[in-house]
DNA sequence: CCATTTTATTATCTTTTGTTAAGCATCATT
DNA sequence: AATGATGCTTAACAAAAGATAATAAAATGG
């Protein structure tokens, strides 16, 4: 249950096994069905997610578009990471876009953690160093690519979620719409 | 000198003074006039610095044409961040836009800061968190928002950036032109 | 297996942005 | 005061994307 978690965090850092069952008790394993909210829009986000199977969407709503922010996979950190954080309502929700095989451990176990074990705090430094650079590798994608390019990139990148994810939620992750996504699509097949 | 600093970082975590002290020996002043290089693209980013004073901007380079990522300024922690935690070549240049006022650290004396004051990472994992819910507000601006829209945050929450940056260098870091940008600025005045 | 819903494509029209180029205004420097 | 560099605006045109709607295809649930 806990292979894949311990292979991740072990390319971050390396933990003693008294750590590592240390680290387990601070989780809990659940299973979701599809379509599952985790964090529902306007609550403050208390949990974080590891997927040890299944997709998840982060997504915002707008006018009752759902416009996805990104989606987690296999052997990630899922979360509304900003909501947890700031203890703030989240502007986004987090749904389960497959059945779902997660690891989660909430805020308050977060902290025992962090008290018991201080090397933790390395751990989430890298995490929260990652999912930065992941996020600035996306935001640089909006300045300097097109849409096509951002597409092109997506196929390349994420060849195994094209078939798993609805095109027009992968659309709206790379801030077009899907009509707009279709035409680029057609544009390149012909050329 | 450290003043401005120790103010920013105690937000982030409480310090004693013989610890802000190790602090600061960490550090070096600088001075560096306007239009000064700290980064370069294709170089790995080795330092991380704190603004006293002054404006730091953060581009890319595509076909002779800089487009800006980041402004940073008074207060900050500016930076190739990606570079320097990635320690690969950065595809980003880092430079002034005044004459400015920096405090520098390396990323040798950062680690040696880890292991002399353990706590540092809890800093450090606070300030890359901080970095992230910041990427991820621009991020979701441009999933979200029209350039318009985006225009209209910029002016409220950089108000006073509006007049230390040149139009050009808002719009690329709104992701569009210089011309668009112009025509936007017409369009919210007629209305 | 059928009925319903969801998703994808295509067409038309409108709006916006990009591109290029020209004209001014401003500012710093000599 | 003249010079050049830089930045902002405007115009004209091309290209792309958004909005809307109709249709086709695929997936879902009973």
């Amino acid at each position: 249950m806990f292979t894949a978690f311990h292979k991740v965090v072990s390319q971050f850092l390396e933990f003693t096994p008294r750590e590592k069952e240390i680290l387990e008790s601070a989780f809990t394993f659940r299973q979701i069905p599809k379509k599952c909210k985790l964090v529902c829009k306007g609550e403050v986000a208390t949990e974080l997610y590891f997927i040890n199977k299944g997709l998840i969407r982060l997504y915002y709503t707008k006018a009752e578009e759902e416009i996805t922010g990104f989606i987690f996979k296999e052997n990630l950190f899922a979360s509304s990471y900003d909501s947890f954080l700031r203890k703030e309502p989240s502007i986004q929700t987090l749904e389960s876009m497959e059945d779902c095989e997660i690891l989660v451990i909430t805020h308050d176990n977060l902290e025992d953690l962090y008290k018991v074990l201080p090397k933790i705090n390395i751990l989430t430094r890298k995490v929260a160093e990652q999912r930065f650079i992941n996020s600035q590798q996306i935001l640089s994608s909006f300045l300097l690519e097109s849409p096509e390019e951002r597409y092109r990139r997506f196929e390349i990148q994420h060849k195994d979620l094209l078939q798993r994810v609805p095109q027009n939620v992968i659309a709206s992750f790379l801030g077009i719409t899907p009509v707009s996504l279709s035409r680029i699509r057609k544009r390149m097949q012909e050329s």
